[in-house]
DNA sequence: CGTCTATTTGAATGTACTCAAAAGCGGTGG
DNA sequence: CCACCGCTTTTGAGTACATTCAAATAGACG
C-alpha cells in the first residue's frame, strides 16, 4: 500500500529510520471507504485512530431529537477519531462517515499505546498533533462564544476553503450551530 | 519553595529519578497572585505554562465592544496558559487573571521546550495533559452547538461544582455564551 | 423524464439580548 | 452600629436573532 502521505505527515515533527519505519507501517491497516459508509458509531467503541490518504470524513452527534449537530471534519492528511472514545475505551459520542470515496490509514488503539513503548518518539508527534487540535478547538469555543452566526460563517469560509466544496448547506449549517434555513438566508444578504 | 502539588502532578504520568526531579523544578518560578492581578495580557506574548498551586486563574477575551467571554478557569492543581500565544509565539488572544490570591508555578515557553531535548518523558506527560484538555475542549464545543442555555447550566454545576462558588454570575455567564440577566432568568425559573 | 434530496422563501414563534431600573449585598468610614 | 457607596443580581419591557414548520423551487441522478 502506499504509506507516502502518513510518512511525510509524520516527518513534519519527527524523524523514523528505516527500522522505525517500517515498524510503524507494519500497525497501519488501509480501508476503502464508499460514500455515506460509516466508521464509527454513536454508542460504539471507537478503537483505532484514523489518516485520511484520501477523501473526506465528517464526525456528528444524532441528538435524540434526529438534530446533528457536525463535531469535525477531515481531508486528505489530517487525522481523525473519536478521541474521547479512543482514549478512554468509552462508547463513542459522535457517528463518523465518509463524505466521499476515501482512503484511510487505521491505527488501533493497542498499536498506538505500544508504539509508544517501542518508539518513544511518537510521544513527541502524537503530542504537537494534541496540541495543535486542542489550538483549534480552543479557537472554535471562543468563535462560538463571542461571534454572531454571519461572522462564524465568513471565517468558515476563510478557514476552510476547501472542505467548504465537500460540505453541503446542512452540513455546515450543523458545524456552525445554525439552521440550514438560516445559513440560506445568511448567505443571500451577505451579497447584497 | 513546595513543589508537592506539582510533582504529584506529574507523577500521576511519567516517573521522575531523584536527577530529572531537581532538574524539572530548577526551570520552574513561583509567583503570588493577587486578587485581579494579571498574569496575562490579551495582546502580549504568552512566554510560559503555569501550574496553579492555590488559588483560581480565569482566562477571558476581551471584545471590541467591552464584552466579556470567559474562555477557561483553573484551579488548584490545574495548569493554564494561552496555548496558542505560548506555542506558536504570537500575541495572546486572551488575558489570564487571578479570582483571588493564588500562588502559580510557572514554566517559561524555552525551557518547556528544553525539558523535551533533556528528559523525553516529559513529551510523554505534555501528550496526555494536551490530550485530555483537547478531549474537554470537544466536549465544550458539543455542548455549546447541540444544547441550549439551561443545559449547558446544568451540565457546567454537575461538572465544574467547586468552580461554581469561586465564580461570580457575570463570569458563568460569559462561560456559557449568555449574558448575566439571562443567567439569572434561568435560575429562577430552574426552580419551579 | 420523474423521483429524491437539497435549498430557498415566508410567516409565526421562541429563545436570548439590550437597556433601564430596582433590589440585594458587602465593605468602609464616621 | 449604622449609613453610604459600589458592585452584583434581579426584574421587566421591548427587540433582535435564530428556529420551526410548511410550501415552493432548484438540482442531482438513475
Amino acid at each position: 500500500m502506499c504509506y507516502d502521505a502518513i510518512l511525510r505527515n509524520v516527518a513534519k515533527h519527527i524523524q523514523l529510520n528505516p527500522k522505525e519505519t517500517e515498524q510503524f507501517c507494519a500497525c497501519l491497516t488501509t480501508r476503502n471507504l464508499n460514500k455515506r459508509e460509516v466508521l464509527v458509531k454513536q454508542g460504539g467503541i471507537c478503537d483505532a485512530i484514523h489518516f485520511v490518504n484520501e477523501g473526506v470524513l465528517r464526525a456528528y452527534l444524532l441528538g435524540a431529537d434526529g438534530k446533528e449537530t457536525t463535531i469535525m471534519f477531515a481531508i486528505k492528511d489530517w487525522w481523525i477519531t473519536d478521541m474521547y472514545s479512543f482514549i478512554n475505551n468509552k462508547p463513542s459520542m459522535v457517528n463518523v462517515e465518509s463524505l466521499e470515496q476515501s482512503t484511510i490509514l487505521s491505527l488501533k488503539k493497542a498499536d498506538f499505546d505500544q508504539l509508544f513503548v517501542e518508539i518513544p518518539k511518537f510521544e513527541r508527534f502524537f503530542r504537537i498533533l494534541m496540541q495543535n487540535a486542542y489550538i483549534r478547538e480552543q479557537l472554535r469555543v471562543m468563535e462560538n462564544l463571542s461571534l454572531p452566526a454571519r461572522e462564524k460563517y465568513q471565517i468558515f469560509l476563510k478557514k476552510y476553503p476547501t472542505i467548504a466544496n465537500h460540505l453541503n448547506q446542512k452540513q455546515i449549517a450543523s458545524y456552525l450551530g445554525i439552521t440550514p434555513e438560516f445559513l440560506s438566508m445568511i448567505k443571500s444578504n451577505q451579497k447584497l
